[in-house]
DNA sequence: GTTCTAGAAC
DNA sequence: GTTCTAGAAC
């Protein structure tokens, strides 16, 4: 013991030895402070809570002041909660050092996320909408990150928390412990993953590998959101989390057709600001050269993703030498463009989907200063700062970090930005404080360290989203209705040899669809018209008998008058009706009045704007409704319905009749429907998968194909029957009661492709922003 | 597209 | 025994 202490009596000495150290970890909402007041309010031990969201007079502090008062505390022999999240590792790291090893304890307050949410919400006081979505978005994007404690991480007791009762007979078990005693070492309380829910799932899933090992396939690219699954066994939504991170290491699941559309521009792009060259002022000549060397390592690392350096001033030095620069390089110009724009209005400014935007962050990671930083936090509204501060308190130069965006942020909804990766430069300006002073050495590496952090984020986003962005396997593309166009030639070509070749199937069936408007009455009641002329399809090969109740959608259209009662709008090209088996709480049909285009295979170019005519109808109406209900998010899209496989042609021509293969409603219809699928004619399988599996196909793509190719591609049947998941999380579930009731819960974000190119339309405010 | 129902799955 | 799916009829 130390005989140096003058003051320190023996007491105060065992005191200090005894002090510990409580590391709360635990959403908000979970009860960490409340946790922490029942304790100091019986306990006969000194305790001190440390909360971060109160340290700074009040307000919120840092982790820095955090540690500060934490060590204080500790000298003067008092024991501290660590009240914040904690729930990282790396949010942990510093706290471990603080205290003696023997006595740092974690509690783990891992209760389901919809209680934490719900608290959340009711503590944030006013309870908006917004307030609401807000909290569950905080939550739910802390809670998909979190990584649970363990013992390796230097901890000597760890106490899980996993409903009420363990909070309470934890907040009983600390409460009891004087200033002398101690607790016994080791990991409490954690309950064992469920082991029929997991075998469940894993048998539906037709999985033999374990969770973990799927999980664990890395690559050398570091991730910033892999999280060690191996003592994820909370309560909170475990089953979600299972299938999520099952399917994201899966290779061969059907998953992967779901999110992936044909559309180009459906690639994973980031957009940057120069770095250091505006404020910071970064020579020019040089930050060119380290662009383009950067752009070139990771162009190639980085498979079909593109980057795009933009810059407001439409006379930017850096773009264009920036641009002459690539051009030497031979840097493939479909994956690296330099654009003129508002970074923050690519989208809706530019057309251009970018789903994550680096901001030229200052070191505190704050909103303010001017340019690109001033105008992405402002952009992406007040959520932002809240999940950057999640993520880190500060940046140093050459360093940058990945945050997700919250769903409510209107750069999520309105430009489909999924990430903003912050990233720091060097500072050359001698005019603000540590500046390098000319150092240029040391200027570029920093610099080239910046580029490196920031793509490295993106990569790591990339790899988290990667099933996303997959080509849908051999075994579900068997998607056939043979395009015209192959969809994989090379992007340099592709707009020219695809007019090309539209052309000239446009010339060979440009007598197929004409618009025909005034239909005539005597066809409309051919209800079993098996020999019905106009049945034929001139694709040559098949006639198709449709069945009576096939045909109602074309009375309707060709007959809107005699159907008064169910019809909401009709024009010349136009019906539209309820769907008479809603599956959502809205959702509508927007019927085509034209001959001959039963379904989406009939599409062709020359309907393009009959398309974009339904697709506006679609919209006013998704955005009456979510004006109604602002709660009600719309997707507005076609069933890929009838397309022949090759078995299906040659069993066509072996055999006559083929009246199981048409399955669906004849008459080409736009889907307009909510996303909460609250509905009782949600039965099955089929109905579920065809509103959200590749089957549907979103119109923004239907007529961007249409446009380009001439023809959208369609899906198969086959994927109607593939597992049920989650539209949201994407976690699967074994029947649809299961389905709904998680659906009815989930307020996890939309996967990302979803949120790109308008596929999801969210309720506007009125002066014209998202929600 | 829905409804009905046998029988599989739980 | 009850729940749920999937195939046939319409």
């Amino acid at each position: 013991m130390d005989v140096d202490g003058k003051s320190s009596s023996k007491g105060e000495e065992e005191k200090k030895k005894n002090a510990m150290v409580v590391i709360l970890v635990g959403a908000p909402g979970s009860g960490k402070s409340t946790f922490c007041e029942h304790v100091m309010r019986v306990s006969t031990r000194t305790w001190v809570r440390i909360c971060q969201d109160t340290i700074g007079n009040g307000k919120a502090g840092t982790k820095t002041q955090c540690l500060t008062s934490a060590a204080t505390a500790l000298k003067d022999g008092k024991s501290v909660f660590i009240d914040r999240c904690n729930l990282d590792r790396e949010q942990r790291a510093d706290f471990m050092k603080l205290g003696n090893p023997q006595d740092m304890h974690a509690v783990v307050l891992d209760l389901p996320a919809k209680l934490c949410i719900s608290r959340s919400v009711k503590r944030e006081g006013h309870e908006g909408n917004l307030q609401g979505g807000r909290a569950a978005a905080v939550v739910n994007r802390m809670l998909q990150k979190k990584e649970l404690p363990k013992l390796s991480e230097g901890f000597s007791r760890i106490t899980f928390c996993q409903s009420e009762s363990d909070v309470q007979a934890a907040i009983d078990t600390y409460s009891a412990l004087g200033p002398q005693n101690t607790l016994p070492s080791g990991s409490f309380g954690q309950k064992n993953p469920d082991a029929k829910v997991q075998l469940g799932i894993m048998k539906f899933l037709k999985k033999v590998d374990s969770p973990v090992n799927a999980v664990s396939k890395g690559d050398s690219l570091k991730d910033s959101v892999s999280t060690d699954k191996e003592n994820d066994s909370s309560s909170i939504g475990r089953e979600e989390v299972k299938g999520v991170e099952e399917v994201k290491g899966g290779e061969d699941l059907a998953f992967s057709s779901l999110e992936s559309t044909s559309s180009f521009d459906n690639v994973p792009t980031l957009a940057f600001p120069s770095i250091s060259t505006a404020d910071f002022q970064f020579d020019l000549e040089k930050a060119s050269d380290i662009i383009v060397e950067k752009v070139l390592e990771f162009v190639t690392k980085l498979g079909n993703a593109r980057f795009v350096l933009v810059d407001l001033s439409s006379g930017s030095k850096i773009l264009s030498l920036v641009r002459a620069k690539a051009g030497e390089k031979n840097i493939d110009s479909g994956k690296f463009l330099t654009f003129v724009g508002d970074i923050t209005r690519l989208y809706s400014g530019g057309r251009l989907r970018c789903n994550v935007v680096a901001n030229a962050a200052n070191w505190r990671l704050k909103p303010g200063g001017g340019g690109v930083n001033a105008a992405i936090f402002s952009a992406a509204g007040p959520s932002l700062e809240t999940a950057t501060m999640e993520r880190a308190g500060s940046l140093a130069p050459g360093k940058a970090v990945v945050v997700p965006l919250p769903s409510t942020s209107p750069l999520f909804c309105r430009e489909g930005v999924t990430h903003v990766i912050h990233v720091l430069g060097p500072n050359m300006n001698p005019k603000r404080p540590n500046f390098l002073n000319k150092d240029y050495k040391k200027g570029c590496e920093v610099l080239r360290e910046a580029y490196s952090a920031l793509f490295e984020g993106f990569a790591s986003i990339l790899k988290s989203q990667k099933t996303f962005y997959e080509e849908p396997t051999g075994k579900l593309g068997s998607v056939q209705l043979v395009s015209p166009v192959d969809f994989k030639i090379p992007r340099k070509n592709q707009f020219s040899n695809a007019d090309q070749k539209v052309k000239r199937e446009d010339v060979y069936e440009s007598e197929r669809n004409k618009k025909c408007k005034g239909l005539h009455g005597s066809q409309t009641d051919a209800t079993n018209g098996n020999d019905d002329a106009q049945n034929e399809k001139s694709n040559g090969s098949m006639s198709k008998a449709w069945g009576a109740w096939a045909q109602s959608l074309y009375r309707i259209a060709t007959n809107p008058e005699k159907h008064k009662n169910d019809v909401m709008e009709i024009s010349d090209d136009i019906v539209v009706v309820n769907d008479l088996y809603p599956k959502a709480k809205r959702h509508l049909l927007v019927l085509a009045r034209y001959e001959g285009l039963d379904r989406l295979a009939d599409v062709r170019k020359e309907n393009l704007q009959l398309l974009r005519t339904m697709h506006d109808v679609g919209l006013k109406w998704a955005e009456k409704y979510s004006s109604e209900d602002k709660m009600l998010i719309f997707r507005l899209g076609y069933h890929s319905v009838c397309s022949l496989t090759p078995a299906g042609l040659l069993m066509f021509s072996l055999t006559v009749p083929l009246l199981f293969l048409a399955p669906s409603m004849r008459q080409l219809h736009l889907h307009v429907i909510s996303q909460e699928f609250d509905s009782k004619h949600l039965k099955n399988k089929k109905h579920w998968n065809s509103f959200n599996s590749a089957f549907f196909r979103d119109s923004v793509d239907v007529m961007e194909e249409i446009d380009k190719f001439g023809r959208a591609t369609l899906k198969d049947e086959d994927i109607l029957s593939m597992e049920l998941r989650c539209h949201r999380c994407r976690s699967a579930h074994p029947n649809i009661p299961r389905l709904k009731s998680h659906i009815g819960n989930c307020r996890a974000p939309f996967p990302a492709s979803l949120l790109q190119n308008g596929r999801l339309l969210f309720a506007t405010d009125k002066d014209g922003t998202n929600q």
